[in-house]
DNA sequence: TTGATCGTTGATGGT
DNA sequence: CACCATCAACGATCA
């Protein structure tokens, strides 16, 4: 447990002004609802709701279908989720016996009101989050406490260093596009503000009696999680009624989830959030000289950094406690004359990062986690591009969650990418590892993105991230939608020339090759000469390492289990292309789309015009006039398309393959 | 206006 | 091992 806190600041000053009742006397009877903020350390809006001295104190969580059916989820996030859950109410249970962590199984939307009504509530309390989702959300909520004539209160920034609103506002009323930009708006609002203490006590909970309420069981349909669950299993979460099976508003297991085991070794809660923080800071060297760049992707047992995001996401751990924690070690090393990394590498300038992606999203709302529509996102016709619903309402022309498979190839890439068989053993290694521990390192992240996308495959970043949203324990939109936007080259970052490579990256830091061996077995026993290039060894060495490499591997499963031939040798599968060749035909791709330089709230990319303004010959789904995004798909598009004839597409591919001269002719074109 | 500089983390082939 | 120029060359910022 972390020792004492910094002196407490009044918070006042950064709740929202309260709506609905004005008489602050009488009883209170509080709800405090937990979203992003799974923990007792430094939680602004549990400290205001006690703030009121609450003659029953409710800690509710909603267990919202929005996150069960319509987020991808994999098993790892649920069980992080459920074990910070766990905690969370054993944590509250520790301080008061009758309290505990509610799980409510019912949309906040409808639930509320009857809570409100069932439980005589007088007050509402809950952290600000600003994704679009819980803007809506938290919305109408508020507008329920109005109209039923209990207060609510939001408490601004617990969640990141500054209120993203605010950083917005200071910005210009702009996105964040550098870290400089957020630098400057987060000076201009001022000091992080301090962690707050943990309570010692809690009021008692009130009377929880559900006695004559109805549950709303929610649509189940669509399920973004439907393949994810197992075999046969059916989600069953909300079959319990309000309370849960039992009754006692207990937090649903994996099994009423549909869900098999996690596999991930990471695990969620406010109590292991601490140890980690423990760990980390009593290094003060590690602390006191991070930096981020100089930290190995290839390293595990241990990682070379802090794993903290995860327990940022899920509030376990507060990134105000994680600053000022960070800021004590520096201060001291100031004054000891010790060396200290400063932003944008070092611990600090992470933090930065993540607040600069959420106030872009602030400003952006859904659209910046789609090309569509996206002002700051560049348009580049890549390949797999999602539907969209012109109509969808209230927000016009949302991405639907599906995509058109322009080209058969493309889509065979994109599954040997999503389950680690693309044959380049450092990719194939980070996302079998990102499948099964639900985590990979920073720089990892970039080299798989970079690899799906610009540099080589060419497909849309859209896809990557709806990858990273299921599987990763620390998936936020702000974050992950702003680092495939970076990735992509289509927002924060420009420098598409600048490539990583699948072979010499990872290399780099690990040239044995320890990391394929312990997340690629079936190279395990390679020689460190072709461990990244396993399809260059001769036939004997792959035969004296228990390996052949042939195919184009498996697709089916997870991932992670070793495929055999019928000798019994291991089979891992032949590169699905030439990595150099891709990287030129990626380059002058982005080339060209740069010099278009349509952005994703262009009326051409919307109405399907665009592709008059493509050469037919460039890579992606660019012939014809019109068609894709948002368009009428002409006659000749490629819509519909897993009806695309592969015939149409392989010579395309092998034209290519020959035709280098035209690519590089397409890679002059002069710019405007 | 324009040119120089810099930007969280490239690869290669030098010294 | 640290540092450098080259490769080809984006765009925001600032002098």
């Amino acid at each position: 447990m972390p020792p004492k806190k910094a002196k407490v600041q009044p918070k006042s000053t950064k709740q929202s002004e309260p709506s609905g009742k004005d008489n602050n006397e009488g009883p209170r009877r509080v709800i405090h609802w937990y979203r992003t903020d799974l923990r007792l350390h430094d939680s602004p809006s549990l400290a205001h709701a006690l703030s009121l001295n609450p003659t029953a104190l409710y800690c509710v969580w909603t267990w919202d279908p929005h996150y069960v059916y319509r987020a991808r989820v994999g098993a790892n996030r649920w069980q992080f989720l459920t074990d910070s859950q766990r905690n969370l109410s054993e944590s509250l249970t520790s301080l008061n016996p009758t309290q505990k962590l509610l799980v409510v199984r019912e949309a906040p939307q409808t639930v509320f009101p009857k809570l409100l009504k069932q439980w005589g509530i007088t007050d509402v309390v809950f952290e600000k989050d600003t994704d679009a989702y819980a803007r809506a959300r938290d919305d109408a909520v508020v507008e329920i406490c109005r109209q039923m004539d209990v207060r609510v209160t939001v408490v601004k920034g617990g969640r990141t260093l500054w209120d993203p609103d605010e950083i917005v506002k200071c910005n210009g009323g702009k996105p964040t596009m550098t870290i400089t930009q957020l630098q400057a708006a987060g000076a201009k609002i001022g000091e992080v503000d301090r962690p707050l203490p943990a309570p010692t006590s809690l009021p008692d909970v009130g009377d929880t009696s559900l006695e004559g309420v109805e549950q709303s069981v929610p649509d189940q349909k669509p399920d973004f999680n439907e393949g994810g669950r197992q075999e046969g299993e059916k989600e069953n979460s909300y079959g319990g009624g309000i309370a849960g099976p039992n009754g006692d508003f207990g937090v649903p297991t994996m099994e009423e989830l549909g869900l098999g085991e996690a596999t991930t070794p990471h695990r969620g809660g406010e109590t292991l959030a601490l140890e980690v923080l423990e760990k980390v800071i009593a290094d003060e060297d590690f602390t006191g000289t991070f930096e981020k760049p100089k930290t190995a992707p290839t390293a595990f047992e241990p990682q070379s950094t802090c794993l903290t995001s995860p327990h940022l996401h899920f509030g376990t751990l507060s990134v105000h406690e994680f600053w000022w924690r960070v800021e004590a070690v520096l201060d001291k090393r100031r004054k000891e004359k010790k060396p200290v990394s400063e932003p944008p590498t070092s611990l600090h300038g992470q933090l930065l990062f993540r607040d600069m992606y959420f106030a872009a999203q602030a400003a952006q709302g859904y659209y910046f986690a789609q090309q569509a529509s996206n002002s700051i996102c560049r348009f580049i016709p890549w390949h797999l591009p999602s539907t969209h619903d012109i109509s969808s309402s209230p927000i016009p022309n949302l991405i639907t969650g599906s995509y058109t498979i322009d080209s058969p190839v493309a889509e065979q890439w994109f599954q040997r990418w999503k389950h680690g068989q693309t044959g380049f053993p450092w990719i194939d290694g980070l996302m079998r590892q990102l499948r099964t521990e639900g985590w990979i390192h920073h720089l990892g992240r970039h080299a798989v993105a970079c690899f799906l996308t610009r540099g080589g495959c060419y497909i849309h970043w859209e896809r990557g991230a709806e990858v990273f949203e299921e599987l990763l324990l620390d998936h936020e939109t702000a974050c992950n939608s702003g680092n495939w936007m970076w990735l992509a080259c289509v927002a924060f970052y420009s420098q598409f020339y600048r490539c990583y490579s699948p072979v010499a990256f990872g290399k780099k830091w690990d040239p044995e090759g320890a990391f394929i061996r312990k997340y690629v077995p079936e190279l395990a026993a390679l020689d460190k000469k072709y461990i990244y290039e396993p399809w260059k060894a001769p036939i004997a060495d792959q035969r004296a390492a228990g390996v052949v490499v042939k195919g184009e591997g498996d697709v089916s499963g997870k991932g992670d289990s070793v495929q055999r031939d019928d000798n019994g040798s291991m089979v891992y599968p032949k590169p699905m292309f030439d990595f150099s060749e891709r990287r030129e035909i990626c380059i002058s791709g982005l080339k060209e789309a740069y010099a278009v330089g349509l952005h994703g709230d262009d009326s051409r990319v919307l109405d399907g015009s665009w592709k008059a303004l493509f050469k037919d010959e460039g890579e992606g789904p660019t012939r014809g006039q019109k068609g894709g995004i948002g368009g009428d798909a002409g006659e000749e598009d490629v819509d519909k398309s897993a009806g695309i004839k592969q015939e149409q597409m392989t010579p395309r591919g092998k034209k290519r393959e020959r035709g280098q001269g035209t690519l590089d002719s397409a890679f002059k074109k002069t710019r405007k």
